[in-house]
DNA sequence: CGGGATCCTACGGGATACTG
DNA sequence: CAGTATCCCGTAGGATCCCG
């Protein structure tokens, strides 16, 4: 292990960002939802179901800020506001793509680990209770 | 846009969990550490430097549990416990670095974005302040 | 319709003290 | 040395009301 290894911590806190970033509980969804093409507020909203206008305001102001995604404002009577993925919104995609299909393909592994790990210590500790 | 978009929502479940078990503070640290071989409690936490012990024994804990990182107990008389990557978690290392390359590659152009928006919103709205 | 402001709760996460 | 328990705070995130 050289020096180099700690120095490592650099581009490590670069990666963490951008995980925390799209790691949210919305932001994900959302570039995908918009993946498929420009999306008014209230599409986006319906697509997700659940989630709060707040949130979603939150999310798309927070990805408009890192370039992922673009806002178009249409200023008519009944506002309309657009949404769609920017080019490095669009490139984004690719690794988080790559990600997703890690994850796709080895989920049941992680469920199956998970649930003999709380098999195992929640057996044993929570017994008594 | 097909059926399949909406049906969709479910892979993207998976994905933001992952994304949200290893984009959380430290969890990605820890991996990435532990990349470079085994290592004891202590030696990841001075590795890490500002992290508490709670936080570190809570990130392994979960690692453990997703199966991500392996735990082994030497009942020596100071207790020594030694964390290393299961084969899954030298796995998961692939996407991730994938991702990684993509954060240092893109990180200038996220920054310089996010400064331009700060300075357009930021500066017409707390004027008044 | 889009979204700002406010209130409130849950949880992440740090500091500290104690145990085996 | 490794880990647990407790306290405490800041932020994420939901509900609601209000405004253009």
């Amino acid at each position: 292990m050289k020096q180099s290894t700690l120095h490592q911590t650099e581009p490590c806190r670069r990666i963490s960002e951008i995980l925390s970033r799209i790691g949210d509980k919305w932001s994900l969804l959302v570039i995908r939802q918009l993946g498929n093409g420009p999306l008014r507020f209230s599409e986006i909203k319906r697509s997700l179901g659940s989630i709060s206008q707040k949130m979603l305001t939150a999310t798309l102001r927070g990805l408009e800020r890192d370039g992922f995604v673009s806002r178009t404002v249409f200023p008519t009577v009944p506002p309309r506001v657009d949404y769609a993925l920017t080019p490095l919104g669009c490139d984004l995609l690719v690794p988080v793509r790559q990600l997703g299909d890690w994850a796709m393909a080895n989920a049941e592994r992680i469920e199956r680990s998970r649930r003999r790990f709380d098999a195992a210590h929640g057996g044993e500790k929570s017994a008594a209770a």
